[in-house]
DNA sequence: GTAGGGTTAG
C-alpha cells in the first residue's frame, strides 16, 4: 500500500525554523528533528550541513536521513546518498550497509543490494535478514529461502525477525515444509518468544493459511488471545482465497463483534486489506447484494477509501455473477484509472457468458494498456467461440501464432524445477502428466458444466528442469 | 547515548 506524502503546516513551520536560526545545524539537530518531519525536509537540511563541509555528518546523522529519503525520493538522489557515504568514509559501517541494502530494494534494485551485501565486511544476522526481506519484497521469495538455508550454513542463528521474513516466503512459495520446519524450528528455540511476539505469530497463522493448512492456522488463530487487524485480516483473507467464503465472511462478523464488546481490551478496526478479503470472499461465493453492502460500509463505517484492489473485487464481484453490464456500468463510474488486471476480469467473463460486443470493449482497452499480453488473444478467441463466432476465433489464433509467443509455467516439485511450454513435449514423464491431466478434465466435466467445449488440454505438454 | 532487518493485498 502506498501513502502519498501530504503537505502538512508543521513542515512548513519547522523548515522555517532551520532557515531562520542563527545557530549551527548540526548533525544532532538532524538527528533529532529528522524523525519527526517528513522526509523532504531533512533532505532540505542534509544538503545544508553537505555544503558546510563533511565533518558537520557524522554515520547517525547519513543514517537518519537515508531512512527519511528510502520512503520518498528519487532514485538520483538515493544514489547520491550512498555515493556520499563512500566518500565520508562510512562504506565499512555495518548499520549504514544494512540501510543501503534496504533502500535498494525499496528502489527495486536487487542487483545492488545483494552486490553491496557481497561486498559487506561484517555480515549479521541484521545483514543477512535486510538481504532476504530484499528478496521476498521483490516477488522472489525461492531465492530468499535458499538465502536463509546459505545463512545458517555459515552459522548465523537467525533471530524472530529472520524467522518472520523466512514465514512469508513459505507463505508465498505455498512451501509447507519448509514453514513446518520453520515452526519446529521456533518450538526448539524458546527464547524464540512466540507467545509475546504477535507479528511472528501472525507471520505463523499466514503461512499456514497460505500453503492450505487451514486447520492449523485456525488452531494457532484460536489460541492467539491478543489479536490485531493482521491477526484478523490473514485468516480472512485465506478463508476467502481457499473458496470458504462463507466462513470468511462469519469471522468478519466476529471480528466486529469483538470490536464492540471489548471484550480482550484491544480494539482492532478493519482496514484495506480486511475489506480486501471480505468483498473476495462475496464474490468467491456469489453474494452479490453483501458485497454491495460491505462496499458501502466500509466507506460509511470505517471511513475507508477504496483504493483500485477494492475496484478489482466489485468488478470481479459482477463478473462472476454473469452480470457483466454492471460491472461495465461500475468501470465506467470508477474515479480512478481502470488497470489491465480489472478490464481482464471483464474479458474473461465476457468469455465465460459469451458477450461479444462488452469482451471487444475489453480487448480495445487492453491493447492500449499492455499490447504484449498473450493472454488475452486467448481470451478474446474464447469469446468469439462463446458466441459460436467460428471465422472471428480462427483469425485471432492465426493472429497469435504469427506472434509466435508461446506460454508458458513453472512448478517446482521437490528441489527441482519444472517448465512448462506450450507444444513441447520432451518431459520425461510427459505420458503419465497427460493422463492426469486428461483424468481432472475428465472429472471435471462430470462435476459441472463446462460452457466452451473448445477448452482442451493439448498444448499443456512440457519439459524440463533446470537444477 | 544514539544506529541496521519483521506480518496481512484482484
Amino acid at each position: 500500500m502506498r501513502v502519498s506524502a501530504s503537505k502538512s503546516p508543521s513542515s512548513a513551520h519547522a523548515d522555517g525554523a532551520a532557515t531562520k536560526g542563527k545557530r549551527r545545524l548540526s548533525s544532532d539537530h538532524l538527528s533529532r528533528s529528522s524523525e519527526r518531519l517528513p522526509a523532504k525536509n531533512s533532505f532540505v537540511q542534509f544538503r545544508r550541513l553537505q555544503r558546510r563541509g563533511p565533518s558537520s555528518i557524522d554515520s547517525y546523522a547519513l543514517l537518519r536521513v537515508l531512512r527519511a529519503r528510502t520512503k520518498a525520493s528519487s532514485r538520483v538522489e538515493k544514489t547520491q546518498l550512498h555515493t556520499f557515504a563512500i566518500t565520508l568514509g562510512f562504506e565499512s559501517i555495518v548499520h549504514l550497509q544494512t540501510a543501503l541494502i534496504t533502500m535498494y530494494s525499496e528502489m527495486g534494485s536487487i542487483n545492488d543490494a545483494h552486490r553491496l551485501f557481497d561486498k559487506t565486511s561484517c555480515r549479521t544476522v541484521v545483514c543477512w535478514t535486510a538481504l532476504i526481506s530484499a528478496y521476498v519484497n521483490n516477488g522472489r521469495p525461492g531465492k530468499a529461502l535458499e538465502l536463509f538455508r546459505h545463512m545458517r550454513l555459515e552459522n548465523v542463528e537467525p533471530d524472530r525477525i529472520t524467522i518472520t521474513i523466512a514465514l512469508s516466503a513459505c507463505a508465498d512459495l505455498g512451501a509447507l515444509d519448509a514453514g513446518e520446519w520453520i515452526h519446529m524450528y521456533i518450538y526448539r528455540h524458546s527464547s524464540m518468544g512466540l507467545g509475546e511476539d504477535l507479528i511472528l505469530r501472525n507471520a505463523l497463522i499466514n503461512m499456514y493459511a497460505k500453503c492450505g493448512h487451514i486447520q492449523a492456522a485456525h488452531h494457532l488463530f484460536d489460541s492467539t488471545k491478543q489479536r490485531d487487524v493482521t491477526t484478523w485480516t490473514s485468516m480472512i483473507v485465506a478463508l476467502a482465497l481457499h473458496g470458504r467464503a462463507n466462513e470468511a465472511l462469519l469471522l468478519f462478523a466476529e471480528m466486529k463483534e469483538s470490536m464492540s464488546s471489548h471484550s480482550n481490551g484491544c480494539r482492532v478496526s478493519p482496514n484495506h486489506v480486511t475489506f480486501v478479503g471480505v468483498l473476495m470472499a462475496c464474490s468467491h461465493a456469489g453474494l452479490v447484494s453483501e458485497g454491495q453492502f460491505h462496499w458501502e460500509s466500509m466507506q460509511r463505517d470505517y471511513n475507508l477509501k477504496p483504493q483500485l484492489a477494492h475496484y478489482g473485487c466489485m468488478v470481479d464481484l459482477f463478473c462472476r455473477a454473469g452480470l457483466l453490464e454492471d460491472a461495465y456500468a461500475f468501470i465506467k463510474e470508477m474515479p480512478v484509472q481502470c488497470n489491465a488486471v480489472i478490464w481482464r476480469t471483464l474479458l474473461a467473463a465476457c468469455s465465460l457468458h459469451g458477450n461479444v460486443s462488452l469482451g471487444a470493449l475489453a480487448r480495445r482497452r487492453l491493447l492500449e494498456l499492455e499490447p504484449d499480453h498473450a493472454g488475452d488473444d486467448v481470451t478474446m478467441s474464447n469469446v468469439y467461440a462463446a458466441a459460436g463466432l467460428w471465422d472471428e476465433k480462427q483469425d485471432v489464433r492465426k493472429r497469435m501464432k504469427r506472434r509466435r509467443d508461446p506460454g508458458g509455467s513453472l512448478i517446482e516439485v521437490g528441489s527441482r524445477k519444472h517448465e512448462f511450454v506450450s507444444a513441447d513435449r520432451r518431459h520425461l514423464r510427459e505420458k503419465g502428466m497427460q493422463e492426469v491431466l486428461q483424468s481432472i478434465v475428465e472429472n471435471s466435466r462430470a462435476l459441472v458444466h463446462v460452457p466452451d467445449a473448445d477448452i482442451t488440454v493439448d498444448g499443456m505438454e512440457t519439459n524440463m528442469d533446470d537444477s
